[in-house]
RNA sequence: GCACCCAUAGCUCAGCUGGAUAGAGCGUUGCCCUCCGAAGGCAAAGGCCGCACGUUCGAAUCGUGCUGGGUGCACCA
């Protein structure tokens, strides 16, 4: 139920309504007609641009359509009131029995209120992490991780239907490295000095892939050449290392619907398929590319190569989908990866990116765009870097000092919760500071506390009014006699609640997940106030004694915020709290 | 040199895909708890929305050109 949506109805009703009189000429277009709420509470519930909007196309003053919309809008008994306004806004007061009726239909609706069909049932992939299998994650794969999880959650609320897939870099030269390094471990574990030279990987976590390789081969692979064992080290590590990711990534609470390989596409004659693909709508040819303007390449030297002709879609220069030697590079199994989520039917695409990989943007977008006929979308989100910080003091993460901080570290400090609620405080293209002290903070500046602090008093409120002996059980708030919250700090809470349909409709368009999280601020807040009005004004506090019916109509709004909040942080993927301690 | 992202209050940031007098938190200033709902609340001060043109009823939002910061720029992944 989304109450603006409703209200437009209305607007654009009565404007038909006007047309079928002759007030207003046939054939308007009225899809720029907007409800919303207005700026200030003051100028009333909702706002609607109706008149301005269709001042010209009609022919007529924006105050001559307002005048004959409030004479019609005003038959409507949701509409209390409607005026005009500045410039030829139109303000509607609506009627309490509205803001009642929202209530009901929160509490009716419980976890599904807000959901919507803004995506019927259309397939989403929204691909994420796919952090390299060389390590545990760290730090910066955490926003990542964390934003990707909440967009999909996100978008499968407003109906959609999501897949959140995780791509495997298993192909590359990292892997290779990865497989020495892990070599070296195996020596470690036969009692041998490791040789951890320059350009391998030194981290601890490879000691226990070491042992099982000693476990598996015992000394066999001792005195063998790489060419023996580099294939099937390899193998075993990747695996082992995307076994310690699944780990990092479940203590984050992010589930992966698919794991694809990239190293699964080598061999399959997908890569040649989706080349010629393209090769045969013109867009791949042999050449040569100019070496960059304004920046020296020492070792340039003319090169032919196959290119893909992404220009031809907005990109700056062609791009190379195979190497000098001959080989692929890694843009050729990227294009038949996206070729494959495209023809497993999928309506829209989203990749989750670091900031670092703004350049590869123009081209993956071409290529789908290419493969697809245009038909699919690939929607990238570049999520930039998170600055730490411990006690206002900037620190830098460096292998080399020991101060490398793992997704592990940090969900051990602050947990899961906190760490995922931070992380989307901020849009995606924003930098964003983590400081691991303040997200620990009890206090209002810090939004985590907040929110599950006005949550933890919602079912604070109802255990008291349960103490002292009043009826709350689900059936007797459903049916309260609401027509007793009438006080306009009570109603303003119902208006903030009527938002939250919005909210989620206008986040998932955008795939901006942090919209979720500023309302939540928002909405906690405008809770506390209410609660806080109970200090002046007794009559404003939720447990009214001696007044069950009282009493039982503001638990009913109490619970309706509580809906919200738990729905909310749903989608964040945060775990409501019942007490604070 | 080119591309992408960012620029809003002293600080950290929102701003609902063009709307009204641009918002919030922190910080500053002033009020509010001997108790019954103060890990908080109320109020005030604080802005050429980086600059300049343009588009239109109307611009922080869209376009163009600048300025300043970040990121990335053949065969890496």
């Amino acid at each position: 139920m989304n109450l603006f949506a409703e209200i437009r109805v209305a607007v654009t009703d009565a404007v038909a309504a006007l047309q079928a009189d002759g007030t207003l000429p046939a054939g308007l277009d009225l899809a720029a007609i907007t409800v919303e709420p207005p700026r200030d509470a003051g100028h009333g519930d909702m706002a609607t641009n109706a008149a301005m909007v269709l001042a010209k196309p009609a022919g007529m003053s924006p105050r001559q359509i307002a005048d004959a919309l409030v004479l019609e809008l005003t038959k409507d008994p949701r509409i209390a009131a409607a005026e005009v306004a500045g410039p030829g806004f139109l303000n509607l007061r609506l009627a309490p029995a509205v803001w009642q009726g929202l209530i009901k239909a929160a509490l009716h609706a419980g976890a599904s209120f807000g959901t919507s069909s803004l995506g019927q049932g259309q397939r989403v992939n929204v691909e994420f992490v796919s952090a390299n299998p060389t390590g545990p994650m760290h730090v910066g794969h955490v926003r990542g991780a964390v934003f990707g999880d909440a967009l999909a959650r996100l978008l499968s609320f407003a109906g959609y239907d999501v897949t959140r897939e995780y791509y495997i870099n298993d192909a590359g030269a990292q892997v290779d490295v990865l497989a020495r390094s892990a070599y070296e471990r195996y020596r470690e574990a036969c009692g041998l000095e490791p040789e951890i030279s320059e350009g391998l990987y030194p981290g601890d976590y490879l000691i226990p892939v070491g042992e099982a390789l000693k476990a598996q081969f015992g000394g066999t692979l001792l005195d063998k050449g790489e060419q023996f064992w580099l294939a099937e080290i390899r193998e075993i590590a990747t695996d082992l290392m995307m076994q310690m990711i699944r780990e990092d990534l479940a203590l984050l609470g992010v589930q992966m619907d698919v794991y694809s390989s990239e190293k699964a596409i080598y061999g399959t004659g997908r890569i040649e398929q989706a080349i010629d693909t393209l090769r045969k709508m013109g867009l791949i040819y042999e050449g040569h590319l100019e070496p960059p303007k304004g920046k020296t390449l020492e070792d340039w030297e003319p090169r032919e190569q196959t290119l893909f002709r992404s220009t031809a879609y907005g990109d700056d220069v062609d791009r190379p989908v195979k190497k000098s030697d001959g080989t692929w590079t890694y843009f050729a199994p990227d294009i038949a990866y996206h070729y494959d989520k495209v023809s497993r039917g999928f309506d829209l695409l989203i990749d989750v990116l670091g900031a670092d990989h703004g350049g590869y943007v123009k081209r993956m977008k071409a290529a789908v765009a290419a493969l697809s006929d245009g038909r699919v979308p690939l929607d990238c989100k570049l999520i930039q870097l998170v600055k730490l910080y411990k006690n206002g003091e900037p620190f830098k993460m460096s292998k080399r000092a020991g101060t490398f901080v793992t997704l592990r570290d940090v969900v051990e400090q602050v947990g899961a919760d906190v760490t995922r609620f931070v992380m989307l405080t901020r849009k995606n293209d924003a930098a964003l500071d983590f400081d691991f002290a303040r997200v620990l903070e009890q206090s209002k500046d810090n939004p985590v506390f907040y929110v599950q602090y006005a949550n933890a008093r919602i079912n604070s409120v109802v255990r008291r009014a349960t103490d002292a002996g009043f009826a709350v059980d689900d059936a007797t708030i459903a049916n309260a006699d609401l027509t007793r919250l009438s006080h306009l700090a009570e109603l303003a809470l119902a208006r903030k609640i009527a938002e939250w349909p919005r909210v989620v409709d206008v986040a998932a368009r955008n795939n901006e997940p942090h919209r979720v999280a500023f309302y939540l601020y928002e909405l906690a807040s405008d809770f506390h106030g209410l609660w806080n009005k109970g200090n002046d004004d007794t009559t404003l506090r939720f447990v009214q004694d001696d007044d069950a019916g009282t009493t039982q109509a503001k638990i009913a709004l109490a619970r309706a915020v509580g809906v919200v909040i738990s729905a909310g942080l749903g989608i964040l993927g945060v775990t409501p709290v019942d007490e604070m301690r």
